[in-house]
DNA sequence: CAAATTATGGGTAACGTTACCCATCACCTG
DNA sequence: CAGGTGATGGGTAACGTTACCCATAATTTG
């Protein structure tokens, strides 16, 4: 290894000798342990300085806590994830817990090798952004690991869950355009290669409540869905695939904004206005929906709610509660102008479908 | 401590006496060493693979390498900084190593305890990306761990440089401004609190490219910069006060894409459109930039090469590299709907052609 | 005032892995 | 065939920290 190291490393046994006293000494101190009087911390605290000693977090993995918490995200190009990681961030603030972050990825292989990591790496609490990994490798995960597991929705005694109520959001959303007047309403959903219950995955509650509610208004139809990808690739594709259908949609409900992002793209090049000719909804009302050459109509949930909530229940774990916690928050829906009646049965649209150009890259 | 701790880990120790071969045997083969016969690594890999042996990383860390690369960000709400790590993760993906990532934040107090819990977990190598630090401090994390140091442009001897030429980037978008006939040209760059030379800036360099070009054409006089931040918010309200100039912009160069979004939302929120009265624009030419309703005029910088570049120079750092290696891409004007000539002062030019930028209304 | 209790500090053995070195053994040389 | 040379496998001591336990001093109790 070519590691060109420099001056070595300050050790607890450095400050113990510095200030003459033993290496468990110092260790209580930093740990902030019992059986230390005020003399000793002061002195102790006083070597520290310094010798600007900062616990080796590698070597406390051996033994205790590296205070280190891990966060599993699919993927960071989501800004939704960028809240959720600011209240994360924000809980452990005041704290000695550093956040770290990994991605995991489009598969189950990816996320088990990411989170695998985290594991090895002897992280004292993992929280898991929507995962695709089965509930008992939750568990097992939790077993070891304190664990917070947002976006799904099963129950376990193990882990604590916190969530959206995703199947109220998409409700919101569906019953908004039809309450506009609109029934050819279609939805891009996510496909994953998950063999989790389809009714803990937040996209399949998404894409179920859609046809619930198409139902009870008697759409049943009229239901279509593109399953490609909560991205806006995804997003892009899956509107293209739906535009052509006849009749056209006068409404696209996206499971999330990044969708809705393509989607919107997707209607522009084909020749459509929105919300002109199609309504557009999304979900998870990042900052970019708020832009007021998107207004994307959108689902909102608290994302800093519940990283702050994931961090809480992480260090509540940690301290030793065994019991699990459920938290969810409630959506709310954002109206802008992405969204709005239907165009009158009569009209005439720009001829859709030519222009396939190419597809934001 | 309550980590409810399953069947204990299984260990380099549990693989031997499986195998029955030494620990130091198992060693051997997982790290792909010197002196293990053909048989020896069948016989230790079968052992390893029927008990699900992962080796510890955390006791790895006191003694080895741990296969881990820390990559720092300033704040992961950037998507230009997706394209980075998509790039790293490229590159890594058939390594052994993993990449963890970390928030720097906005401030150098923030940044250093960062990168000081990378380093306490002992990474085997470090990507900084846009650090506030002085130089001084980058050399001494670069001393420890091998270091790419992403987006600065400082000559350094101890860790690598790859980034973005800077100073032609801006110069292109200038450039695009003033031969599309504007003269009230004004930008919006980055407010930090580091202590490194403004010269390797990126931010610094951008917005000196700016004021150059502009005195190159005689527009010493129009120059008006607003110091915010490469954020959305930054752009929104750095474009607001550059805005109530008089006589007002009638084109402004944001920094980065996302003050971009920001600024394009102070304009139309101002009564302005795009690019009928104001063309933008950014830089980083993120995906977003692409999307049809934004349509922005953008700097294109190839993010995912640097990443896998980052990458690359990190592994040969690692194997015994000790020179230091510069790597620059060059930067290109991706022309989009969002700059245009400017208003004439009498005349029926009549916003011609690209209404586009009109917020579905 | 002796005995019991509490408060405080330190010694030591791990934790799981690897670097370094040594012991063997088979195979070449000349 | 003695001595040398690789090739292969194993023993052992760290790495920096903390949990556990014990020793002592200080204080309280009966």
């Amino acid at each position: 290894m070519a590691t060109g190291d420099g001056p070595r490393r300050v050790t607890i046994a450095d400050v113990a000798s510095h200030a003459k006293v033993s290496t468990t000494a110092v260790s209580k101190v930093i740990r902030n342990a019992y059986g230390v009087s005020p003399a000793m911390r002061e002195r102790v605290s006083a070597a520290i300085a310094e010798l600007g000693y900062r616990p080796h977090a590698a070597a406390r993995a051996m033994r205790g806590r590296t205070y280190t918490i891990g966060l599993m995200l699919p993927h960071i190009r989501n800004p939704f994830f960028a809240d959720i990681l600011d209240g994360l961030m924000e809980q452990l603030a005041d704290t000695d817990y550093q956040a770290i972050l990994i991605q995991g990825g489009a598969t189950r292989t990816t996320e088990r090798r990411a989170v695998d990591a985290l594991i090895d790496r002897q992280v004292d609490g993992i929280v898991m952004v929507g995962p695709l990994a089965p509930k008992t490798r939750l568990e097992e995960v939790a077993r070891q690991t304190p664990t917070v597991v947002l976006g799904r929705h099963e129950r376990s005694t193990v882990y604590d869950a916190v969530f959206d109520d995703d199947e109220t959001g998409a409700e919101l959303a569906v019953r908004h355009l039809i309450d506009l007047g609109h029934r050819h309403i279609v939805h891009i959903t996510h496909q994953d290669d998950s063999v989790a219950r389809p009714a803990d995955l937040l996209h399949k509650i998404r894409s179920e409540a859609y046809e619930r509610v198409m139902r009870e208004h008697g759409l049943a139809d009229e239901i279509a869905v593109a399953t490609t990808y909560y991205t806006e690739e995804g997003g892009y594709q899956g509107a293209l695939e739906l535009l052509e259908r006849s009749p056209c949609p006068t409404a696209i409900f996206a499971g999330a904004d990044q969708a809705a992002f393509g989607a919107l793209a997707a209607v522009h090049e084909s020749g459509l206005s929105v919300p002109g000719d199609v309504s557009v909804v999304g979900y998870d009302n990042t900052r970019l929906a708020a832009l007021p050459n998107i207004s994307l109509t959108s689902i909102d949930q608290d994302g800093a709610l519940m990283g702050r909530t994931s961090g809480r229940l992480l260090l509540e774990r940690i301290e030793g509660r065994t019991s699990a916690v459920r938290f969810s928050v409630t959506p709310g829906l954002v109206q802008r102008r992405s969204t709005a009646p239907p165009p009158h049965s009569a009209r005439a649209h720009a001829s859709s479908g030519m222009d396939t150009a190419n597809p934001p890259h």
